[in-house]
DNA sequence: CGGACAATTGATCTACCTCAAAATTGGTGG
DNA sequence: CCACCAATTTTGAGGTAGATCAATTGTCCG
């Protein structure tokens, strides 16, 4: 369970390989503010939950934001901590956990280009959890005073966030279902289809593929899985060409027998264009 | 389910007494629009969560609400539904739950009066899961409408109602926390803690003791349990002189040692009024 | 007093865990 | 291009928390 890496020796990883365009990629640290189109992944995903008008895309493109990359590992912000500003990721994986005694993890979410996975401490002062990149990132920090001017200026801009969060809470929602009333092969199913839709919606899958640069630790400690029981579980998975997960790259092989097999139902993610496949 | 309300040895439990003036108790289905002060259970709960100013608080107790007594089991609202009025609990505790195949129950979550259970709906037109009254309730209907109207000429009312559903994930956070990583002692040490501290934050619990009108089932499929182990492990509570759970009431005989046998962290209930004992 | 439901308890079973070691993988330095 | 590293992924073995099945008992109530 190594956590907060960050190490240059984490370099091993690799992710992300051929299905994300490696336009923002790699890179030093601070770069300048909302270049050319940095925040188009947050319109794509907002739009994905809701309709926007000109005028919000507008206020949502003119938001200043302040560019970094972080290495796989690197935590974005801590339990504990009080931000001033949200986090939208631009570019790869983020997730949301918690750390418990004895070592114990639990990933709360996972985060891909266009989340601002913590719009929440808008509203909520004290982070109750912390935040990272699961694979090299780059995200986009808005300050907190941004996004209340706009929530003030665009009262339905700040009803659609309101709504953005209160999806989060639908998969949260729909994960402890998994993880108190699925077993192993179910929960990881039901996964796997959440994250191809999420994906979908944002244009970052097609053809039943899609980038999934996280490790089968992550995957367990998502899942309330060990390690080991995840990886049980996917090698049957692949033996039974449903699915294949290998060097970070997600390939469902039978769709409807994926989604048959964990009872998928998409309404909880709650997209306004029905990505369903 | 019988709920096991007010028999006369049950008088051990002392819940609501007090309390809650016995207006809208018992009687018949659907009675008047908001008389008295049924909407000061609303106004208590989001004190215990923010800071209200007088004008905010009359325009919350001029909402319209239509008050129901619903018996124990009673569906509130149920997946699929699109509500188009919000339901506040005014007495008596209810849940939210979903069901899958193999005759499988979560629930996730309880809720106690003050709460507005689908405030959500506000934003999120279809439900994704079901709402039940889990004893005799008194909830009162507000039609989505006055919320907006509310939340429009409010906007500081609405950042607050945001704030309660993002409390609420919160929430779910902790639970997928417990299912995830907490063995079945400590999940439910750690729910125990977690409704005292709530209901103690408005008003409804003291003395380590308070109402808690639920099955074991209802318990287990909270925790992600069967009701066979739950049922095992109250009884090592009760026999370590921790908790004691009987007749509907909850007592906590060793609040210390409950919290520490659970890490208990209050944080993330977000009070206004730290109410950690 | 009988019925319905909730709480207990006993007995058995198993999905998933822990521990530990071996095999891969992808990146790195020479 | 290759030998080497550190992190992952796999696989084997044995163990257990908690599930399931099946009574039995206790409680509320008409």
């Amino acid at each position: 369970m190594a956590r907060i890496i960050s190490g240059p020796e984490t370099g091993a990883d690799g992710r992300e390989r051929g299905a994300l365009p490696p336009a923002t990629q790699g890179g030093a640290a601070v770069s300048s503010a909302s270049n050319d189109h940095s925040l188009d992944r947050l319109i794509r995903k907002l739009q994905s939950i809701a309709i926007l008008s000109d005028k919000e895309r507008q206020a949502l493109l003119s938001l200043p934001a302040k560019t970094r990359v972080l290495k796989a590992g690197h935590d974005i912000v801590r339990e504990g901590d009080k931000p001033s500003q949200c986090c939208l990721i631009l570019n790869g994986w983020a997730c949301r956990y918690k750390l418990i005694g004895g070592g114990r993890r639990q990933i709360l979410s996972f985060h891909v280009p266009g989340d601002i996975p913590d719009l929440q401490s808008l509203h909520i002062h004290t982070m109750d959890h912390s935040l990272a990149a699961l694979s090299e990132s780059t995200v986009a920090f808005i300050p907190h005073e941004s996004m209340r001017d706009l929530t003030t200026r665009f009262p339905n801009l700040a009803a659609i966030l309101w709504r953005d969060t209160l999806i989060d809470a639908a998969v949260f929602r729909e994960w402890m279902v998994g993880m108190g009333r699925r077993d192993a092969f179910e929960r990881i199913a039901h996964l796997f289809c959440e994250l191809y839709l999420k994906l979908q919606a944002v244009g970052l899958a097609q053809s039943y593929r899609c980038s999934l640069p996280i490790t089968q630790v992550d995957l367990a400690d998502a899942l309330g899985l060990s390690n080991v029981h995840v990886n049980r579980v996917l090698k049957e998975m692949r033996e039974q060409h449903v699915v294949t997960l290998r060097g970070g790259a997600l390939v469902i092989e039978a769709w409807d027998e994926l989604m048959r097999a964990c009872e998928f139902d998409p309404t909880y993610l709650h997209l306004e264009k029905g990505a369903a496949a």
